[in-house]
DNA sequence: CTGAAAGCGCTTACAG
DNA sequence: CTGAAAGCGCTTACAG
């Protein structure tokens, strides 16, 4: 140390108070001829935080996880924190991220890619590690979940549909995913209670990747009740149904309406030009760090928070109706 | 420690040799038992290591860059390291991923955002910090680079259309885009030794979104000089082109043959079907993580690396020409 | 094969 | 306002 003490030196770093001005100016001057940079392992020792936090993505086949990885980047990175990336493996497992929360290399995780029924997952939340569930819901997990008002959305899709006089409605969904088991079930639910309760047959499940659209407009297509209209889990999924049908000749809007979930930005090139709903990714990143930061800092509530943003039906030419109708 | 000292279980911990079987037994019983996890900042301060390494990719608009930070995931992880992410500016600066290497947060950097002149990012690497470029050249820097064999590619789309007698040929790249600047070198200097010099009029650049297609589009079509054949610098710009053109009733490939580079998976979707150069981005990111262990161990070679790997092109209806004609 | 001890580079009471 | 000292939790020569 030219001239001070190791302590003061880390006052002037850390912005510290208690160190006069004169002695602030020498030694940041020393600071900046010497290029010193502080040790981060070390400063995490000691404070035992490693100013880092993790996120969980599913693999990045769906594009949507790349914009949940881009919109938590930016609030990790505005509180001034690094972020780690894990890609789940096609269970939505990570053990990887788990053992490094474990031995401290990151503070707390955003976990995007949770399913029912993961025991390490749960056993690490049920012993206090500071995880919060964004985008998925787990049935029974006591943490912080922030996702989608995905009910609601599949109810708005049905109001709509029905209000321009759709009747014969495929649902192409997945069993596993939790948003597409909420969109479903908000959507049948309003359907029936607006008296035109989905047939059945016109229900296909598959994985929810762009190949699952193509598949579905098949199987739909070879079964006796043709659709009118099919509305997909995601937007992934209504690419697909989209392309079949150019493929099959089926004209869009005229002969199908096709409708997506999540308006990842490809659904607004005129290849597509999907009607999807809107989800707020960007504040879900924001609560989600949010609630991470204070279940980090051990301030989180008693109970868990279960936040549900609300989205937005985005009408395009997949959908197309007479300009003077509303959306 | 129930029964042995720290250093026994440390070294039981790291699989060190001089450990009697029946004392590595016992204590790893008692690390099942006890769940207990090594403090990773202890062990970094320690070694001297964090076992972690950053990767810079561009602003994610472009989903390139999703592609490029999954395969760096897999080789990262597959060395046992964890992978953090830094977002660029559209600039290409990332500080922050600069700060968290000097601080020691990181052992090292894939840097994919790379262009000219970059004085924080050449200063670090000049002052020996372990850093990679991946997929940018950048003029002048001392550091391993591992790149796409653009200039071939390039060479590879003219002769193919020379073959196929397209002349009246457009080409849409960027200026501060390195691959698009080799790209379009190789691809003129062909032409030009095929006796089918590019008309500098049919010559357009802009930043390589989107958008930047449907611009190009509606620039050449207001000239004088409307081209048979529309060559883009990456596949996201070559979609732009083929939307710009179903808007126009431009058809493709009958008015209009339209390539891109990369082949991103969106490009064998039926709406877009796109003729474009296969980057070996997998391959891309096995070598940089390589070069770049080589480089955290020191074990680098006295000049820098300058790896380039061939990509491939691959033919798709965006040019679809007759059966018999090999490509 | 095992243990006692030093030290990695910080931060933060504590004393002055 | 400043400094000496302790301690965060590991790993690794060193001695036995």
């Amino acid at each position: 140390m030219s001239g001070v003490s190791q302590s003061t030196v880390s006052r002037v770093l850390s912005g510290h108070p208690n160190v006069s001005a004169k002695t602030r100016a020498a030694v940041t001057e020393i600071l900046n001829q010497t290029g010193f940079v502080p040790n981060a392992s070390a400063r995490a020792m000691r404070t035992q935080r490693s100013r880092s936090i993790g996120v969980v993505v599913s693999t990045p086949v769906n594009l949507y996880g790349l914009e949940v990885m881009g919109q938590v980047h930016e609030h990790v990175a505005r509180h001034g924190l690094r972020l780690s990336v894990w890609l789940a493996d096609v269970d939505g497992n990570a053990p990887d991220a788990l053992q490094a929360l474990r031995e401290r290399s990151v503070d707390g995780l955003i976990y995007t890619a949770a399913v029912d029924h993961m025991p390490e997952l749960e056993a690490d939340i049920n012993a206090g590690a500071p995880i919060v569930l964004m985008g998925r819901t787990v049935r029974g997990v006591a943490t912080d979940t922030v996702a989608g008002a995905n009910a609601q959305g599949g109810r708005r899709v049905a109001d709509y549909l029905i209000q321009h006089g759709r009747r014969d409605i495929a649902w192409v969904g997945g069993r596993a995913f939790s948003p597409g088991r909420e969109i479903e079930q908000g959507f049948r639910n309003r359907l029936a209670s607006l008296g035109a309760p989905i047939d059945e047959s016109r229900v296909v499940y598959g994985d929810l990747f762009y190949a699952s659209g193509e598949a579905a407009v098949e199987q739909l297509w070879n079964s006796k009740s043709k659709p009118d209209t099919i509305f997909c889990a995601n937007d992934l999924v209504a690419y697909g149904v989209l392309d079949a049908a150019r493929k099959s000749n089926i004209r869009v809007p005229e002969d199908l309406w096709v409708i997506g979930y999540n308006n990842i930005p490809i659904s607004g090139w005129a290849a597509y030009d999907l009607t999807t709903v809107y989800q707020p990714i960007a504040d879900m990143a924001r609560v989600s760090v949010e609630l991470l930061l204070q279940r980090i800092e051990g301030k989180q509530g008693p109970s868990p928070q279960r936040r549900r943003l609300e989205g937005k039906l985005i009408v395009r030419g997949s959908t197309a109706h007479a300009p003077h109708e509303s959306s």
